[in-house]
DNA sequence: CGAATAGTGTCTTTGAGACAGTATTGG
DNA sequence: CCAATACTGTCTCAAAGACACTATTCG
């Protein structure tokens, strides 16, 4: 541009404006993450030839203080001035699981007013998946009391109504996480409004169950998106150890999506994914299967 | 649970907590929406008979203070205290373009440190699509100075290396919007790290262009989503008037895409999704084509 | 042996890509 | 007429679903 020094309406500089510029102007929101931290476990084993079951877990800690005392909520807290969120997200899941370098994402931030009744709270919720395997290592910790739960939904029913120039159509939803001890039960609603061509989602908690804050609906709104991203990338090796085997990696895909697939079809998919190794998973009454491990050299992908 | 009134450890009930609770007790960012406003217009036609070619376009306005003063930025703006994140992107949209009603999404929360020399602040970024038709109505309004930006990107280079257990991969992007008085180019840098089975990606601005902030980034993201939701989803609809015709809507697939589809193909795959209406776009030198409407019928959707 | 999982072969179905061919207009 | 788009028919190819069939172990 020019070598003058750009000015603003009122003739100041850069420096001069930065230097005069009161921070403390407009009333200003918390900021807090919260931590959806899930993983996939073998339950009990029945029969010593069957499949030990897998289920998809979530980390709650319980509240040690009002509000919400005593009831179940996602790990998480306040971002600091100096750090960024995605650091706020990595240190929340470090002293809660004490496992670092795990697969992290950003999905979403909830800005709506009366979140907290303490104070307006906007926060941002990442999703994390633990394997297993690194996560027996954890020991419960400086966290009070951190359980985790097993994760299932259930429908509820649906309904679908016209409107002027589209539908809506409201879908109720519960979710359970179930625990040895503590069974938490919510119900949430989704409306899903069509209208001039627009499509435009809400979630709302219909009952909270003994789940604090709006958690409920955090963490069902995780569990699609988990299930979604299952689907079309390759989050699902970030919840395996080192080495599995095709069984495995397809029962987690089934936990997962709370569906059955065909094997054939699942090998083919996950064929180049893979990367074949030459020991096997044995004395299980069955033939044994090959351990494979995650392909990095498959680069096609989102 | 029971009658008796929790108390924390300090013997409050959540009464007693909440009006003893200091809300200032810690230091808060800033939280600001900014808004991705995206619209498919048509560009001069030179032949008669050639269907005039569409471009995708990006509302910027020109910044009337510091920082960044004089350069161009995303519109947006404060949450303020007691308003949802989503009422203050549409807010921001009503304000800027004067439309309401239209597709919005939240995409991003962008919360690194030092995003902005004033303090620190965190901002979340709402896609907005508009149709070409209902933007005509729009005047350039209170907004000191807004316009829309033809938006283009190109790949420029891209290195992969090997390291200890996986792979980083950094592709280099240039970021062109171009106007009729004015043209930014900013360069933009993604890092995708494999590591133990783990996929992650960051985004750096390796040259700002005229961009304000970062930006470059935010535009070069919902870029990435958009084109990634166009094909999954039907929001491209969002961007259609109300009649359209098949090759229309082609047109747009192909802008945001960034490559040719074959007609056949095309009209298999969005068959469903429209409804045949009687009337004709005629007067155009050739084979007059029929318009169509969005079908609200179809709910097979995300 | 036989219960149970591991793994393959192949037929069918579905959907996308390719492309040629027909239809229709206005200057 | 002809340039240009609108629209359809059909062949091919690839991926997904379905399902039967073979392989292997260990109590």
């Amino acid at each position: 541009m020019t070598d003058k020094p750009l000015v603003n309406k009122r003739g100041q500089t850069e420096q001069e404006y930065l230097r005069t510029y009161d921070a403390s102007q407009f009333e200003r929101p918390s900021v807090t993450v919260d931590m959806l931290i899930f993983t996939v476990v073998d339950e009990q084993e029945e029969n010593y030839r069957k499949l030990s079951p897998k289920s998809l877990q979530i980390l709650l800690v319980k509240r040690g203080e009002h509000p919400f005392l005593g009831q179940w909520a996602l790990p998480g807290g306040f971002v600091s001035p100096r750090e960024s969120l995605e650091d706020a997200a990595k240190r929340e899941l470090f002293t809660e699981t004490n496992i670092q370098n795990i697969y992290l994402e950003q999905l979403y931030t909830w800005g709506d007013v009366g979140r907290d009744p303490r104070m307006r709270v906007i926060s941002t919720s990442y999703m994390a998946l633990v394997d297993s395997s690194t996560l027996s290592l954890q020991a419960g910790d400086d966290a009070d009391e951190a359980e985790w739960f097993r994760i299932e939904d259930k429908w509820l029913k649906e309904t679908k109504t016209a409107t002027e120039n589209g539908t809506v159509t409201e879908k109720w939803l519960e979710l359970r996480l179930v625990n040895a001890k503590e069974e938490l039960s919510a119900t949430i609603k989704i409306t899903k409004t069509i209208a001039n061509r627009i499509v435009q989602e809400k979630r709302e908690i219909v009952d909270a169950g003994n789940i604090a804050f709006d958690h409920a609906k955090l963490i069902q709104y995780a569990l699609e998106r988990l299930r979604g991203k299952i689907e079309y990338t390759d989050i699902a090796f970030a919840l395996m150890p080192e080495l599995f085997t095709l069984s495995e990696l397809q029962q987690v895909y089934e936990v997962i999506l709370g569906k059955e697939l065909l094997a054939a079809a699942f090998r083919r998919k996950v064929a180049d994914k893979v990367l074949e190794t030459n020991q096997y998973r044995k004395h299980a009454g069955h033939r044994p299967s090959k351990y494979y491990r995650f392909n990095p050299e498959w680069m096609e992908q989102s």
